[in-house]
RNA sequence: GCCCUCGUAGCUCAACGGAUAGAGCAAUUCCCUUCUAAGGAAGAGGUUAGAGGUUCGAUUCCUCUCGGGGGCGCCA
């Protein structure tokens, strides 16, 4: 695929170099869905018409004539056309679509894709819960897209470095400790038996701290404000009652990456960045930042952003205070060429600010160098979501909801309740990630869990569903038959399905260099559909071999991409549905 | 008040500035004695919030209006 993309560009620019002498175009080619545009096409007489004052049309023609000319491309191109304002619609023989699809077949593993982040080194900052607090469906989903962002990356040849920045200090805690001393009080609890709780139950139990003292805050400031000041100062007064719940907090998210398969290469935490960050804003004040009645402030107005507090006047150092330490010990744990932040679009306009501030401080690691990824909100239909109240819909109790759902579904038989319980398992979590990464990722996204996690249709079952299948065939075939089919005849169907498969790897160049992840849902979906539609009218093992061997092929190459697809995105593959 | 974002089918969402704006769900019909029916097929559903502009070409870029969401000094 790649070769003939650059035999066709090779042609296309020597024509234009004779047209416009001193030019800079780029020769760039597309995927048509739709098949009657052929199977590759470009647009390039379209964006030439200017230049060279001549129509569309007139350069198309001229364009279609040198690639009709040049026999180098006649076992490997059927048919060239101009059509509708001027594209180059390029239809490849059936020859060419078989080779491609036994050289994809052949190879084990995907290669390595060339992209523009080939080599960089990016850190991928995801996650973020806050210890104490809810790890709530916000969080769910830049856990999810930050996975799928990091393994699409390092399938282009990326060095990534998974990194989470945990919250484990200021006011939240405060008003978490402050509620757990009163719950056990109300609830004549004692810690040690809330220890031998289960995880989830501990978080719930955090949760619900966390509320009460966020709702009587108020009401008893001083008493919370004064744990603040203890935290900060490492207070031994709640340094045990800290330690214990903080790891709560922590062992239950461990749990969680891990039911999500992410492993993290370093954990940060924000108590760990309090002295540095404060000692970095006062030796950079008052060049970078000011002293602004007893606070430090960083004054985003002078670079046409806002203000904001660095320092406050207790003298303990802000979220944007500790952020400063966070770059520096980030960069220290890994040499990135790029940090890009995954994070709700209710930061957007702190990060503005708090970039500039740490460009400004060293230009030459971090100018131009931090990116946030925008995170749309999720807001939850029919429920009520907050972490004030503490009535939030735990990921524990969607992931069991839609277990049940699928349970009702999953009929198959003669297998273990062990192998079971897996299935469920991965065909639940398919369904929830699948269901976040086919949005685009700055978009609101309303969610029903009676809707949103859908089992059937373009959802993630569906294709696991269709990589099961697939698996089943393969299973099922003779694995030794290799007649050759180099003269095999391909019918509509199965065109259809390796024309699409010769695009993955540009799909995932795209999403990489796009950091996207809906690109490759959609794209694996329209892959499964294509191969269902094609499973449904041709029988694909008979009693003819040549047929058979070929159609096993064809199957063998879509249940690869699949898979791998599926990993990209952060999906297991399982074999039986 | 200022800044950011979004507005596409009844609902939830797609669409590198490209061709007839696509899917799923819901609703209507078909297809399991045939390799997995979580599947397949058929039809129905649209003035892309509105008005201008740039362009050979605009859902996409620019301006304005209307509407939703978010953010703007001691929270994270």
């Amino acid at each position: 695929m790649e070769e003939i993309k650059k035999q066709l560009q090779n042609i296309f620019t020597k024509t234009i170099d004779d047209m416009i002498p001193d030019n800079h175009i780029v020769v760039t080619f597309s995927y048509p869905e739709n098949s009657l545009h052929g199977d590759i096409v470009s647009n390039i007489a379209l964006t030439m018409a200017k230049q060279t004052k001549k129509s569309s049309h007139e350069i198309a023609t001229l364009l279609v004539e040198e690639l009709r000319a040049d026999p180098s491309l006649s076992t490997n191109i059927r048919e060239v056309v101009q059509a509708g304002p001027g594209f180059i619609n390029i239809t490849f023989t059936d020859t060419f679509l078989i080779n491609c699809l036994e050289a994809m077949s052949a190879s084990i593993t995907f290669n390595i894709i060339k992209a523009s982040t080939s080599g960089e080194n990016i850190l991928v900052e995801y996650a973020h819960p806050n210890t104490h607090k809810e790890f709530h469906i916000g969080h769910m989903r830049t856990l999810i897209t930050g996975e799928a962002i990091s393994r699409i990356l390092e399938a282009t040849g990326a060095n990534v470095f998974r990194a989470n920045y945990q919250g484990d200090i200021g006011p939240h805690v405060a008003k978490a400790l402050y509620g757990i001393k009163r719950l056990l009080q109300l609830e004549k609890l004692t810690l040690e038996e809330i220890q031998t709780y289960p995880g989830i139950k501990r978080a719930k139990f955090l949760g619900r701290a966390y509320a009460l003292g966020s709702f009587e805050y108020e009401a008893n400031k001083n008493e919370i404000d004064e744990i603040n000041k203890k935290l900060y100062e490492k207070s031994k007064d709640i340094d045990t009652l800290y330690q214990i719940t903080r790891n709560w907090s922590l062992e239950y998210f461990s749990e969680i990456y891990n039911t999500f398969s992410t492993q993290f290469d370093k954990l940060f935490f924000e108590s760990e960045m309090v002295n540095y960050g404060k000692e970095i804003v006062l030796k950079n004040s008052p060049n970078i930042f000011e002293n602004d009645g007893g606070t430090y402030i960083f004054p985003g107005e002078k670079y046409g952003l806002h203000n904001r507090v660095f320092i406050t006047k207790s003298g303990y150092p802000t979220y944007e205070g500790k952020e400063m330490a966070t770059a520096y010990r980030e960069y220290e744990a890994f040499h990135f060429d790029r940090k890009i932040h995954i994070v709700a679009n209710e930061q957007q306009g702190y990060f503005q600010v708090v970039f500039k501030a740490i460009e400004l401080l060293d230009p030459l690691k971090f100018k131009d160098k931090q990116f946030h990824v925008s995170m749309g909100m999720v807001t939850l239909i029919g429920r009520k979501m907050s972490s004030r109240t503490g009535d939030v819909l735990s990921i524990d109790n969607l992931i069991e909801e839609v277990k049940e759902k699928v349970s009702e579904l999953f009929t198959a038989g003669k297998i273990s309740d062990k192998v079971r319980r897996t299935i469920v398992q991965q065909i639940s979590l398919g369904a929830v990630k699948y269901s976040i990464l086919k949005v685009s990722t700055g978009k609101n996204v309303a969610f029903d869990i009676e809707k949103s996690v859908a089992l059937e249709g373009n959802s993630g079952p569906y294709l696991q569903y269709t990589y099961a299948r697939t698996y089943s065939l393969l299973e099922k075939s003779d694995k030794n038959i290799t007649i050759n089919f180099k003269n095999y005849k391909l019918n509509h169907e199965e065109r259809e399905v390796i024309r699409h498969l010769l695009w993955y790897e540009e799909i995932v160049r795209i999403c990489a260099e796009e950091l996207n992840t809906s690109l490759i849902c959609e794209y694996l979906y329209q892959l499964a559909k294509l191969f269902n539609h094609f499973y449904q009218k041709h029988q694909i093992i008979s009693k003819d071999d040549e047929v058979t061997s070929f159609r096993l092929c064809l199957t063998n190459v879509v249940s690869k991409t699949l898979k791998n697809g599926l990993y990209l995105l952060g999906i297991d593959a399982p074999i039986q549905m």
